[in-house]
DNA sequence: TTATATACATAAGAAAATTATGCATTCAAT
DNA sequence: ATTGAATGCATAATTTTCTTATGTATATAA
């Protein structure tokens, strides 16, 4: 994994919503599916990616199950009910940064488009 | 100035835009221009601006004139030519990184839209 | 057997922000 | 008269979040 910075604290919300969507993942997996999305663009770095899960789960967002898959460990990640309700707002406010980034950015620029 | 977090590396990205825009700023007048062109949802604060014009200044993107307006100092930046070049790469990279994060985000998201 | 993929984790360090503080002038309000 | 808000610059301490490097372990293909 490498490179990509940009917008600090965005990944919590990408992992959000990817388990808004997925019911649950592993942390490889959540690697794996924005590498995807995102034809190889983003590649979320493990030592981004673990610490910021761990985090999430610390703050009651995410819980975990373990599950042995071919001897080797996963850990399971799904949203809590407060993850549930955290999700859209963090997506909201997110959207709301990146239009008016859009503002700044491209003056031509005409919401309803996101 | 405070509140709104989310802004990491797109600081640089947005003070090198404004800065082709208007050929020449100084610092407290970016940070009215972005609260204007944001509605006031964004605010920059000083804590994070000044470094980041020394940072550019010290990068060669940007050079400064002091000018003396009412007896106050006023410091204004303008692009140098690496500046000038740079500021393009900037915002596609940033617009790239964007334009990814709505795959992410935003499932029925159609680019060319942004 | 060696490299790549899968799968987790943490530690050291850098980068970029927040928060707090400091100095100084102008102008409007009390 | 003086107090607060706005203008205008700057830096220091701290926090957050990232990169980079490292470690452990299994599976599979070359």
């Amino acid at each position: 994994m490498s490179n990509n910075n940009l917008i600090k604290g965005s990944l919590q919300t990408i992992i959000l919503k990817l388990l808004e969507e997925n019911e649950r993942m592993y942390g490889y997996e959540i690697t794996q599916k924005v590498k995807e999305l995102t034809a190889g663009e983003i590649k979320i770095t493990e030592g981004a990616l673990y610490p910021a899960l761990h985090k999430l789960e610390a703050e009651g967002l995410l819980t975990t199950e373990i599950e042995q898959v071919d001897n080797r460990v996963r850990k399971y990640y799904s949203l809590t009910k407060d993850g549930q309700k955290e999700v859209d707002n963090k997506i909201v406010e997110l959207q709301g940064f990146v239009e008016n980034l859009q503002r700044i950015l491209n003056p031509t620029w005409n919401p309803g488009l996101t």
